[in-house]
DNA sequence: ACATATTTATTAAATACTAAATATTTTGTT
DNA sequence: AACAAAATATTTAGTATTTAATAAATATGT
């Protein structure tokens, strides 16, 4: 049973672990955007950012809705979003303790 | 720059993409654990375990000290836990909605 | 026919695992 | 002290699997 959550945990962690799918996230926000307009943002092919949107819908990331031939996706969880602001965060800090040893080293 | 953030940002997350580095992350918390300890802890092979261990090294999501020939890990930062609990809440929220929907589903 | 988006097929690149080889430190023996 | 053996851990090589990107084909609605 834990062992199946740490796998679900995983493939959910997979969303983060591109450039592309972490830059889609913070576009979007709390805001709705149809491929069109995210393929424009991100400067990705149309069946490129498809099939990161697929897989972003498919862990239940991002949810999707027709109008006419436009899709409009959105963040299923705002929560998300809030993850996504603290692991950059923890980056950032990581990165300033990087250059500080680097200021004040010896060698 | 941005760019570049977006890189570093899914190199660290890569850390969290697989199930048996979560699990890792969980059972260490904030103690300190050998190598022999966590592979015991993990049913990893020594040399599987290593290749982990050295990729969660070089994105600084671990330091490690060596004492006589045992190797002793520690999570760089606490607040990593953090996110790690916050994303797993997400996945427990999501969980339970999804069984909502199968138990009021109509069809 | 056109605009928007997805799917499929192919190929290239990255990731993960096993097994074998290589350190490094401690322990035991003479 | 000197040496071999054991314990702990890492590194390297080889293979298999997964992920990502491009191009072509296929929907679907206007």
């Amino acid at each position: 049973m834990e062992d199946q959550i740490y796998g679900y945990h995983a493939e959910m962690c997979k969303v983060f672990s591109h450039p592309k799918r972490l830059e889609l996230i913070n576009i979007m926000r709390d805001k709705e955007m149809s491929a069109g307009q995210l393929g424009e943002r991100l400067g990705l092919a149309p069946s490129n950012l498809s099939q990161h949107l697929t897989m972003m819908r498919e862990r239940h990331i991002l949810t999707s809705r027709k109008e006419g031939n436009v899709v409009y996706y959105r963040i299923a969880n705002i929560r998300l979003l809030e993850a996504f602001d603290l692991l950059r965060e923890i980056l950032f800090e990581q990165i300033r303790q990087d250059a500080a040893l680097i200021q004040g080293r010896t060698s």
